[in-house]
DNA sequence: TTCATTTCTTGATATTTATCAAGGATGTTC
DNA sequence: GAACATCCTTGATAAATATCAAGAAATGAA
């Protein structure tokens, strides 16, 4: 379980479109390589970091009745956190582990609010940030929430093909709310 | 179709806890009256205004092949708009109408755009705005996403009981993605 | 109030998806 | 490469939910 660390290196992300906010983020951004199966979040723990992903991916999950239930997955360029538990402070009710080997940016919670506390111009940046990620999320409950099986797969797989090389059957059918069998039967086709 | 329409006139949400917050919504919002059944956003154009409920009820809603699904419903206290149309200006996917006659502020998001770039403080306060927006809506695709329909129709009714007695059948049901006669059959429970 | 319209309930049946079970493929470890 | 584990596919059956249809209840308008 080793993580290697370092200072922040290379511009992880197109939300950094300003130099002064980027090198702002630098001071606060720390660079590290987690292994492929490692736990970022873990539920009952209060979430301290987020995670801006430069390679590899990770997916967030609990388990319901005994069974594990992929509730979001995370690829290059995207923020992994369990949002809720960082912004309010409370006990996580997710685990957020890596699907492959993972480098990220790691943020402290605590310095990046520090950070949007001194200045104008983060708390825009955090608004925006903020907004992207809302907007995100609509999108999903709109694609998934008021559609079938079939149409569920089909919207997936439109918007993020490379999910289905890169995690499990069973992974994938926790997330769009069906059993491996029948994301097994829609494939076969 | 007749509007009422005034100056900002009491405090209309808990949101407004710092006066100079306020004060500065006071300049911006238009209290105003809408008939039950006024159709306050429309699909195909731009949503240009969000709309802090005073008193009655909203509900967005689109129609997939000739059928009319509600995507969600506003209550007093709470904001009605179409985020993503509001935010990135694209045409509305959706449209919103009074279920009850409605008072409410409306707000141009021109003049809350100009407002915030003028002040951290309103930057900050958007901010808190659209965090506690994104985390109501992770609670909803966490309660409603993996969940059967009795156990969707049990978790809304625990979070908004109110919806019950004042919105249809099948507006409930299309917003639990399920059809009126599953909706009643759980409910004769 | 009465008539018309919409909404809600209930039953019968069809469809979709889950569950259970078994065999096959793939990958990992020694 | 053999043995083991995990993951995926496929089939049979069960459960959940949708669809279709008809009548009852509620609502609204004249």
């Amino acid at each position: 379980m080793k993580i290697k660390k370092s200072a922040y290196q290379e511009n992880p992300s197109l939300l950094f479109q300003n130099p002064e906010i980027e090198s702002a983020f630098k001071e606060i951004a720390v660079y590290k390589e987690y292994p492929k199966n490692y736990l970022l979040c873990k539920t009952g723990v209060v979430c301290n970091h987020f995670y801006i992903i430069i390679s590899g991916m990770t997916r967030m999950f609990y388990y319901k009745e005994g069974k594990d239930i992929t509730v979001h997955f995370c690829i290059e360029q995207e923020t992994a956190s369990v949002f809720e538990s960082l912004v309010k402070r409370e006990k996580s009710k997710f685990n957020i582990e890596t699907l492959e080997p993972v480098k990220a940016y790691e943020v402290s919670f605590k310095d990046f609010e520090d950070l949007v506390s001194k200045n104008c111009k983060f708390e825009r940046f955090g608004r925006l940030f903020v907004q992207q990620l809302h907007i995100n999320l609509i999108e999903r409950i709109n694609d998934l929430h008021f559609h079938n099986a079939t149409e569920r797969y089909e919207s997936l797989f439109d918007k993020k093909p490379e999910l289905f090389q890169r995690a499990s059957l069973g992974q994938l059918a926790s997330y769009l709310n069906i059993t491996p069998e029948t994301l097994s039967r829609i494939r076969g086709k």
